[in-house]
DNA sequence: CTGTTAGCGCTTTCAA
DNA sequence: TTGAAAGCGCTAACAG
């Protein structure tokens, strides 16, 4: 076996250490580990040789002896959105401020790639994981179930999966939305769209239809149609399925669809959006058909962002505690490879509408 | 030692797939490790006793032992800015592709997390690290050198540090910077305003000044506003102090700064932003003046971005490569780590001007 | 082609 | 208090 195999050049190790500090490994390692008792001779003497010699310990080593690798999967849809760039930058700020890193993986909403990832993530023996899951039925939690198994921990973060039994971080999304749709039917709307809807092979034309596990919700995208259909349902307004957008979930497709649905003889004098792509392409609609906001039509969106405030009129929007979705989460976990592991519960962050421009009455 | 030490319930090992398989551990290993040769026949039986077993590597064991982590460690300002988050995306994307994960850092352009970050990366053994520095002078990277001086592959994003020789990938700022400023040239403007400039302590008001290392630029930024220079002087248009903000980098002061210049006896008619939060506050400080682009100023940004289209009228903005400025660094880190390693060099990707409607001439 | 054996660098008993 | 020695799970010589 080559000598330098599993090390590059300079790398001393912890027997080095101890021989350039001429005290036995274990000396060299306490000190070094900062662990069990140690002279302070020695470990004056002790430090000096790692100083000397630039020691860093290896942290796989001492992975493999301890069984603790100080590290956190993540695995989200797709890093490159704001909503889990901004999870993220809470999951890692607080991990890393207990001395824990992250490695993160992106799905893009692919079942098969969230089962690679979560293998990847038990194979390199992180110490929890946290997943924002497209898993929805039973069938779909078997990889979940299986890092279970092997005393993984877990928080899901975003989307609740009935089928576990986990701590869940999220925000109350049927009653965001709920909220939304109900100030637009306090400002006197009647005809609102619902931007997206879910991506069903066919579109589905019931209620039941439309919440069925087949349309392939995400549980977010299920929530807020819920709470779509509860504020129509308080305010006794009829449901109109024409009014829902099915299909692929793009900024271009949003935008065929609100025109659409301004084109209806009984055209949607308001709109409500559950992301960010849906919001742009309702905008776009609305500028195509040569109409302005608030005063042709209103406007509610998920997720709000800087430029949504600078828009012209700004924009009405659904902000989301996103920092804070991965914060919690990363406390959560913490907490429980920390040995406090009380029940498993959902925990419900407030998310909050902020009011801005976009809503108005229907024009007459 | 407690039997269980670093191995959860139900995490079988190579020799326990070896035992139930009837087989030696070696034979197991080559097996499931891929390598070596192996009968047909016992390969069947290794295979067959790992999947009844749920076997899976220990990806720290192998590491152990062979010194290769398939980690690379990435090293950046901030992970929720969308302009990191997407070159992120890139990286990985393309790492995981070719095997390899990632662990992230964010530094928020903080020295001292840099360098506490690059330590992490050396502890934790990754194979490689792509890292966006906020060093400049040839004092702030010491923690690089000694990585490299470890053996430790290194590739730079986004920020080109000439104290380095290493492979580096950015997109030119600077010629960047320069077209869009020529831009508003051409259309007229001679008094441009440029946000943000450098932090520095005291405002320079001098070229030389500006420039000066002491002033803090972040690579970037300081390459971006020799563009802005370089396309005064060859418009030979007077350079003006008073044009260029100072002080924090924050939308903020962006929009105060911006208030400041549209406020000036001789006022600025363009405005040249370098980054998305500075094009914001320049939105809200033209609003606040009572004026609106492109009629009374005109306005071009770094950083496109989908709001940017839909704004109205839409924004002139310059686009980066984000996704490919990640895979390029990733790629070029992996060749490396392939044994292709020949002299480093800068790749200079392309950006692009993405003209839309925010750019008039000058109103008299 | 297969099994034995010796590490990788660290932690952790255990006896001195 | 300190050091010797065993072990974490895997890879890789080497002998058979």
């Amino acid at each position: 076996m080559p000598a330098d195999r599993g090390q590059a050049a300079g790398r001393p190790t912890i027997s080095e250490v101890a021989a350039e500090a001429g005290v036995g490994r274990a000396t060299a390692a306490r000190t070094l580990g900062g662990y069990g008792y140690v002279s302070p001779e020695l470990r004056e003497r002790v430090l000096a040789a790692a100083q000397k010699l630039g020691y860093r310990a290896n942290a796989l080593a001492r992975s493999m002896s301890t069984g603790v690798s100080h590290t956190l999967g993540v695995i989200l849809a797709d890093i490159g959105n704001p909503f889990f760039a901004g999870v993220l930058r809470g999951i890692s700020d607080t991990s890393r401020a207990r001395g824990f890193d992250t490695i993160v993986l992106s799905t893009y909403e692919e079942l098969d790639e969230e089962v690679a990832a979560t293998n990847v993530l038990i194979d390199k023996r992180v110490d929890g994981v946290i997943i924002a899951s497209a898993a929805i039925g039973r069938a779909e939690v078997a990889h979940i179930k299986a890092a279970m198994s092997r005393g993984i921990p877990i928080v899901l973060v975003d989307r609740a999966v009935a089928a576990l039994d986990l701590d869940t971080v999220v925000i109350d999304n049927r009653d965001a939305a709920r909220e939304a749709v109900e100030v637009l039917i306090a400002a006197g709307h009647r005809r609102i769209g619902f931007v997206w809807g879910p991506s069903a092979p066919e579109t589905p034309t019931t209620r039941r239809g439309l919440l069925s596990e087949k349309s392939r919700n995400l549980w977010t995208d299920g929530e807020r149609l819920r709470g779509y259909l509860d504020a129509l349902d308080d305010a006794r307004i009829p449901f109109d399925p024409e009014l829902v957008m099915t299909g692929p979930k793009t900024e271009e497709r949003a935008t065929e669809e609100v025109g659409r649905m301004l084109a209806l003889p009984d055209h949607v004098t308001a709109v409500f959006c559950t992301e960010t792509d849906a919001v742009l392409g309702a905008l776009r609609a609305v500028r195509a058909a040569g109409l302005a906001y608030p005063r042709d039509i209103s406007l509610i969106g998920f997720d709000d962002s800087a430029w949504a405030a600078v828009m012209d009129p700004p924009l009405t929007m659904i902000e989301q505690p996103v920092h804070r979705l991965g914060a919690k989460a990363a406390e959560v976990l913490l907490d429980i490879l920390h040995g406090n592991e009380p029940e498993h519960e959902i925990h419900t962050l407030r998310s909050r509408l902020v009011a801005r421009s976009s809503v108005a009455p229907p024009s007459a």
